[in-house]
DNA sequence: GAAACAACCGAAAACGTTTTCGTTTTGTAA
DNA sequence: TTACAAAACGAAAACGTTTTCGGTTGTTTC
């Protein structure tokens, strides 16, 4: 049943010695004999000791966990991001705590709230559609609290981050769809709010200009939940209204996926009557049929990099010295399959 | 910069009171006056006043926070069970710490090794591939921590457990296929150590069993690693070794997507020449070519009940009550998509 | 023989909370 | 007024560690 734990105390009774002399030892400390020393060690291990991390919080006033708080776990980009951060963190000796906001703003302040309350060394996150430099997010750098966004962020927020350049390589993608011989591009974006949305869609407008393509916002579809079932009812409506498209850049593959799904279902043969990229490089987009062509985003590597920022803020919170946010880019890369082929 | 905290130390000073009785206020102790307890309150929301996590975790022996180890983040199983733990957890005020084995043993041990060390309230485990019950399983258990074990279990320990019955699924699966015809049924499996990859094994044999189909082992092929990869190359094999195959029922639908995707490529008509089932339903069988029979698996509600069940172990534990290990045992259904058709 | 130094050790405070138990204050009844 | 119960409060210990600072011992130096 309830095993008592050693403790410092126990170990310095068996030995005749103080607990300071005890913790010492173990702490190499020079100024412990080299037999004492070694028989706190001995007895340690042989008790199997091991600190008491909650009076080890206490003490140093931190417990070597940050906060991760995402939209969803259940999704390709994130649970990769999710993969490199907590790799990453073990390797520096952190464990990473994970709440998700599912996309609302009520709950992500929630979380935000947890997390601090939990003392958490630092916070990583992804903004909901919803977030911007909303009270939660200044009340974490007010307390000074590290934190490090990344992909969904917020250019109001004065703090560390990771992120693509959404816009290149929304542009990269567009006129890739050009390169293809595309001459009426439509795009389904994601929602107003989010940053990475806004860019992308930017990047679209631009790469049309740049190419001498009359811009339609007729062509815009602006996703509410970026779904698979939005890109089902969207594909509907581009083949409804706007049957002359011939090339369509989706926000993410997960909605590009429905697209070819309902337009499977249709007949409508891609790429030979339109041809579509998607956006993130989800692991289905190569299985599906046509396979899809997209863009490529480093998620691990995203993960790596955010605590890696997070890292070196929190070293900077940690010694009380000043610290200057940094902007990490990460590069992209146009990948292409079958549903932007000539064929 | 680093803005110091209000603790309970302050509210007393500001008060005139002890600190005992700013305490016992905000906890609701009935030997304190309404006018101080209302003091009490308001000066703390006044204050910001959130109590020192460390130290409530120090005295009161529990952080409420949990660990969860899992082989892998990115795996549309696991990040689901994942969201229904984190799920019920936060609304019991727990917090979950996740980390992954990557399918090593050795990792593994490394894991538990860390949630121990970090004191969490318990731990809910689904093993990896070569994990049974090794020193380190072993070592929660006489511990005394709170252990439920998932999906991926071992027999020998003798913990609670949320499961379905894999046995029972699989039968039902290969029932399936002969229903729709099948006479030659192949076999994809699992490596050898897991549970439930020799349950599904054994749920096939039994079904051809009772439907007076001879077993051959020549037609089962066993995964080492459950990749995608793995499904294209086990599918290559079956068809050069073994054409008349007609029927096939694979450990998951990761590798069954990648039998389909050979058998896309070399033009092998599924499910004209050969039906396939695939277990667990992962979202992209039902966006591949054809469409994936599978087996359902409640995902999500395994991630739930895996927290209730925990719970209800931690709260005995607290109260230094007995408590007898309990399993629960959750529903699969069949889903009959295109892949397994007649058409 | 005093002074200086090195090597080793431990007392004590601190981190911030919770809870037990004893003490003081207040109110009420005789 | 005394007596006593009820109400309100606080001292202190405890959780287990880390770290500062002072103390002791023994050795070396001049």
């Amino acid at each position: 049943m309830k095993n008592k734990q050693t403790t410092l105390k126990l170990i310095a009774e068996k030995l005749n010695i103080s607990i300071t002399t005890a913790s010492k030892a173990l702490k190499g400390y020079s100024d412990v004999s080299e037999k004492t020393k070694n028989a706190v060690i001995m007895l340690a291990k042989e008790l199997n000791y091991t600190p008491n991390s909650f009076a080890v919080n206490l003490r140093t006033r931190e417990s070597k966990t940050i906060g991760l708080i995402i939209p969803e776990v259940v999704h390709h980009f994130f649970s990769n991001v999710i993969n490199g951060i907590i790799d990453e963190a073990e390797n520096n000796g952190y464990l990473v705590i994970i709440l998700q906001s599912n996309e609302s703003l009520e709950l992500e302040k929630k979380q935000v709230e947890l997390l601090i309350n939990k003392r958490v060394d630092g916070i990583i996150m992804s903004l909901s559609n919803q977030s911007n430099f909303d009270s939660h997010i200044k009340n974490i750098i007010e307390k000074g609290i590290p934190l490090v966004l990344f992909d969904k962020i917020s250019k109001l927020v004065n703090c560390s981050k990771v992120i693509i350049d959404d816009q290149k390589a929304a542009f990269e993608a567009v006129e890739h769809l050009i390169s293809k011989g595309c001459k009426k591009i439509a795009h389904i974006r994601g929602p107003n709010n989010p940053q990475n949305a806004i860019d992308r869609f930017l990047g679209y407008k631009k790469a049309l200009e740049k190419n001498n393509i009359a811009y339609d916002s007729k062509l815009v579809y602006t996703c509410t939940d970026v779904t698979f079932e939005e890109g089902k009812k969207f594909a509907k409506e581009i083949i409804e209204e706007h049957s002359e498209v011939d090339g369509l850049f989706v926000i993410t593959d997960l909605v590009a996926v429905g697209v070819l799904a309902y337009f499977n279902e249709k007949q409508i043969k891609v790429p030979q009557q339109i041809k579509i990229i998607g956006f993130s490089n989800w692991f289905m987009s190569q299985v599906i049929t046509p396979k899809l062509s997209t863009v490529d985003q480093p998620s691990f590597e995203m993960g790596k990099q955010s605590f890696k920022l997070l890292f070196e803020e929190m070293v900077h919170f940690k010694n009380n010295t000043p610290f200057e946010p940094k902007t990490i880019l990460l590069k992209t890369s146009i990948i292409e399959r079958e549903s932007t082929q000539n064929k």
